[in-house]
DNA sequence: TACGATTGTGAATCTCGATTCACAGCGCGT
DNA sequence: ACGCGCTGTGAATCGAGATTCACAATCGTA
């Protein structure tokens, strides 16, 4: 049993993805990359053609984490629950594990990053603004929520939560209201955001 | 009456803000500025100490253009306009000139930039907040405005146009609906997610 | 006109991180 | 033992862009 992927790949993909966590692209050279994983650089270009390369496996594999658990949060509802309540389940779930790992979150959404990695940062954004669409429409359809520009609404969204998360604007920066009281206020916001009746 | 201030200076940052305007950061070498403003790479830095110095100049320049062009239009209102009213005017303001120079707008709020020049787009969007919070407290004050977490509603504020205005999952970017379909929309949005009777 | 100060010039230099590559160690089949 | 292929190594090389600096042009003033 051969093992043709090989534990090295992996350590450089863990190594990549702590130094990212700890602080940023911008920490994360390819000697430092290469300095944690405890390997040298030359074996880094043994297993990825390009530092990008590497970037965007460990994007993706996060990302899909990411998403992988918003879904299985909504998935958890009741069938039937209202379309406000599946919003507000989404979206607090999201920023229930940005709040845990702030760092992360503002990598995966706002840090920037070579054009390549980008590309995937955008798809995952869509992805997510995809499911809050399906979401607001659906509560459209059913009567719950009022007409609206539902793409316009779902951006709004993302990028609202984003910043009031992990932007710099951020009430959760400064030493303000904890993780809990932020997440009401924002289920509050979405609530409201969306149209859903008090 | 030795110009001192000479118009090298203006030209070279007409022409650094040209280029951001035109491509971005990312096309704004020192190189390219020297030659769009028909001087030579040692003269920018005759007069400026260095790249970051001409960026934040030319960043904190179109900021204040942007921030006096919101303040009017809230002042243009008569006295004793309902808080939601004065929120949807600043913000459909910036909407208006988000909209008419996207890439400026794209690299006033978003476009990575060195530490130096993200501090100032930090103090940007920070007053721009503000006139949001005050504006919300007043309406809360009022009893316009359902109490709530006004640094998170005006952060998610902030954020929600800016991702809806100029960022990938805006509405705007395909051929979809024109700009005043968009500026409307988004004043609904905002209305409902400061709680604003309808 | 002579002289110093200011401003303009642009090729040479510096920096910094990504990428390469000639070489070394190791495991395996013969 | 030998040949061969796969990994690992890290100093050397590249590339792109910012920054410097020795020299030239210009201007105000004596």
């Amino acid at each position: 049993m051969s093992t043709t992927t090989n534990g090295t790949r992996a350590r450089l993909l863990a190594a990549a993805q702590a130094l990212i966590e700890e602080g940023g692209y911008g920490g994360a050279s390819v000697i430092a990359i290469a300095e944690r994983a405890g390997l040298a650089v030359g074996t880094l270009y043994r297993h990825f053609s390009s530092k990008e390369e590497l970037f965007v496996e460990v994007f993706r594999s996060v990302c899909a984490r990411e998403e992988k658990a918003m879904r299985e949060a909504a998935e958890r509802l009741e069938d039937g629950s209202p379309a406000a309540l599946t919003l507000e389940t989404v979206l607090a779930t999201f920023a229930q594990r940005a709040l845990g790992n702030p760092r992360l979150a503002w990598a995966l959404l706002a840090e920037p990053v070579d054009p390549r990695v980008d590309a995937e940062r955008l798809a995952y954004r869509g992805r997510y603004a995809a499911l809050i669409g399906e979401t607001l429409r659906a509560g459209i359809a059913a009567g719950e929520l009022p007409e609206q520009n539902v793409e316009l609404t779902a951006a709004a969204l993302v990028g609202g939560c984003g910043e009031a998360l992990v932007g710099p604007l951020s009430p959760v920066a400064g030493g303000g209201p904890g993780p809990a009281a932020v997440t009401a206020a924002l289920r509050t916001f979405i609530r409201r955001a969306v149209g859903a009746p008090a």
